[in-house]
DNA sequence: TCTTCATATTCGCTTAGAAGAATATAGTAG
DNA sequence: CTACTATATTCTTCTAAGCGAATATGAAGA
């Protein structure tokens, strides 16, 4: 078990400069999603997304839920000003990096109905 | 002469991704800065700060100014809400890293008298 | 020109972390 | 128990980037 020590705002900043990564966070700010989910819009390995879901997980971004086989992933919710105003600084992302809202669309579009749920 | 294409989202996280860079950028929230200063309240090698500086310039987060012998830096001003949002995102850090309320008091303080200006 | 001062860059070393491949785990069904 | 499915972890490279030390650049003054 891990001491839940809130994690350093390095590690933070670290988590949201991977392309994936905030791919994944862009896409969960619609809401729960599963890892194949996400493998199948991100179209990257499932282990790739999986560690970086664990990366997320450590830095404290996102949070995850079993349900059966599947594991379902969210935001965490902000309980500092400083996370808020993060969530609202992914919220504005996808004005400089336009896959952010390709992979929005392919989300509605394809990827549920490819998959679990 | 670098051409001017506007940074990689990932490159600019990453600028925030470090300890250093982070003090830095929260010191020029207060206004413009010169290198000594820098290096004063951070406590850091001069070329530390120098790299440092470098690479919040190719992340276009800064902008530099010579006067004579001192180079003045200082935030570049917000084009986009994205980046609106980050500056934003910066002024909330100082809830999360101690060390950034720290560097402000040691600025006002002692800094800009034990060096330039 | 020679020196000094502020700053920038380069070099060598070391480490974090990203990716693919393979394997492990855990839940479910038969 | 066995087999299958979804997810996680481990291993092995490989690259980005941090640091200290040394050096380079560029402006100002003697």
């Amino acid at each position: 078990m891990k001491t839940k020590s809130s994690p350093s705002i390095d590690l933070i900043f670290r988590a949201l400069s991977d392309r994936t990564r905030l791919r994944i966070l862009n896409l969960l700010r619609t809401g729960e999603l599963c890892v194949c989910d996400l493998v199948s819009v991100l179209d990257v390995p499932q282990p790739t997304a999986s560690r970086h879901l664990a990366y997320l997980r450590r830095a404290g971004l996102v949070l995850a839920r079993k349900d059966g086989l599947w594991h379902y992933y969210r935001l965490s919710s902000a309980r500092t000003s400083f996370h808020k105003k993060l969530l609202e600084c992914l919220a504005e992302c996808t004005e400089v990096a336009p896959v952010l809202a390709k992979d929005e669309k392919c989300l509605r579009s394809t990827a549920r109905s490819n998959c679990c749920d």
